[in-house]
DNA sequence: TCTGGGGTCCTAGGACCC
DNA sequence: TCTGGGGTCCTAGGACCC
């Protein structure tokens, strides 16, 4: 018996709800994104089947394209709720285990547990999830919760895999650092700049240097995740949110000063009436205003004492909105709340 | 490719205080 | 008078992930 790290990872998860529901759509190429117009300007893809994804269409790629480039697709709007309600069957079934479970978004979770046959459990992980769902998921094994994140890639679609510090470098050492869990395009470009291409060069690398390039936090870790070591817990404990926003990104851009006072307060009204359901405490408001063609700017607002009182989020939000002086079109707006922490959680 | 919406965490710089 | 060093709070922005 020996401790060890599952990563559960539902395949195409959004894609494969619709289908369910849909029988007829097995085998189709399947678009989810935005409100289903695959003609709509300023919508994205949220999730493509694999037969999409054959066409080249993925993740944020913008819904015309994905249409010119699979005009045969059938395009669905997203349906939250539907996928909130899959996952939390696929949850449920995972918490059947004798294991820590960590959900981690809709489609993932970690799962730590003490076996002696980790494959024979992630089958029957696989087994349960399919017989409790229909759905097929992808397990990873690792010592840590990045390895085992990091193996269900390589175990795609509906495989089990295993990834340990004795093969870590085997499958990763030549590979690109943004392969890797956490490094992405705007890292792995700095890094280059350093000489850093490989995940190996990365792992040898002296941890002094990177703080000094990316800070005393941030810059050993990455040295850290070179090496495949990641002490951090998987957590059992249900999330408790920090922050809650809502935002908005128009088809037509706002011109008009009021119009943006005005779809600011709406948002904010919206918004504070969920927070207040969930009876949190929000403690600062902060704005956010994209500019056409682009540029994104927050501003925030620290209130005077905290509130859960959805009138004063709202005038909290317009004082945050209040700091912004440009008065540009504007495409995108939103709204987000800080929740004063739960004293709970503070505790030492 | 003219670029969604929901989040988290870290960093840097300024204000302010002793 | 042109000038230290440390600590904390606050704000804005950046990077990343699903």
């Amino acid at each position: 018996m020996a401790p060890w790290v599952l990563h559960v990872d539902l395949d195409q998860f959004v894609a494969a709800v619709e289908v369910l529901r849909r029988p007829e759509l097995r085998g189709l190429p399947v678009v989810v994104g935005g409100d289903g117009d695959p003609t709509a300007r300023r919508a994205v893809v949220s999730t493509a089947s694999y037969e999409a994804r054959a066409f080249g269409v993925h993740s944020g790629l913008p819904l015309r394209t994905a249409a010119r480039r699979c005009p045969q697709a059938v395009f669905l709007p997203v349906d939250a709720p539907a996928y909130e309600a899959a996952s939390a069957r696929v949850m449920a079934t995972l918490r059947t285990f004798d294991a820590v479970v960590e959900v981690w978004g809709w489609d993932e979770a970690f799962l730590a547990a003490e076996t002696g046959d980790p494959e024979a459990m992630a089958r029957e992980i696989q087994r349960r999830v399919r017989e409790a769902t229909d759905l097929e998921c992808t397990v990873g094994i690792g010592e840590n919760k990045l390895q085992a994140k990091l193996a269900a890639g390589y175990g795609k679609p509906a495989g089990v895999f295993r990834l340990t510090g004795e093969t870590w470098f085997g499958l990763l050492g030549d590979r690109p650092v943004d392969a890797l869990w956490g490094i992405g395009g705007k890292t792995a470009k700095r890094l280059a700049e350093l000489g850093i291409t490989t995940v190996r060069e990365l792992a040898g690398t002296d941890p002094q240097v990177l703080a000094t390039a990316f800070g005393p936090t941030i810059g050993p870790r990455l040295v850290q995740v070179g090496q495949g070591h990641d002490d951090s817990a998987v957590v059992g404990e249900p999330y408790v949110p920090r922050s809650r926003g809502r935002e908005t990104t128009f088809q037509n851009d706002l011109d008009d000063w009021a119009d943006v006072r005005r779809e600011v307060a709406r948002l904010a009204r919206e918004l504070a009436t969920e927070v207040a359901a969930e009876q949190r405490v929000t403690q600062r408001v902060a704005v956010k205003v994209r500019f056409v063609p682009f540029n994104t700017y927050t501003r925030q607002y620290k209130l005077k004492a905290p509130t859960a009182d959805p009138a004063e989020i709202e005038r909290a939000a317009l004082a945050a909105l209040d700091r912004f002086t440009e008065r540009r079109a504007v495409r995108l707006l939103g709204v987000r709340t800080e929740f004063v922490h739960d004293p709970e959680s503070e505790r030492p």
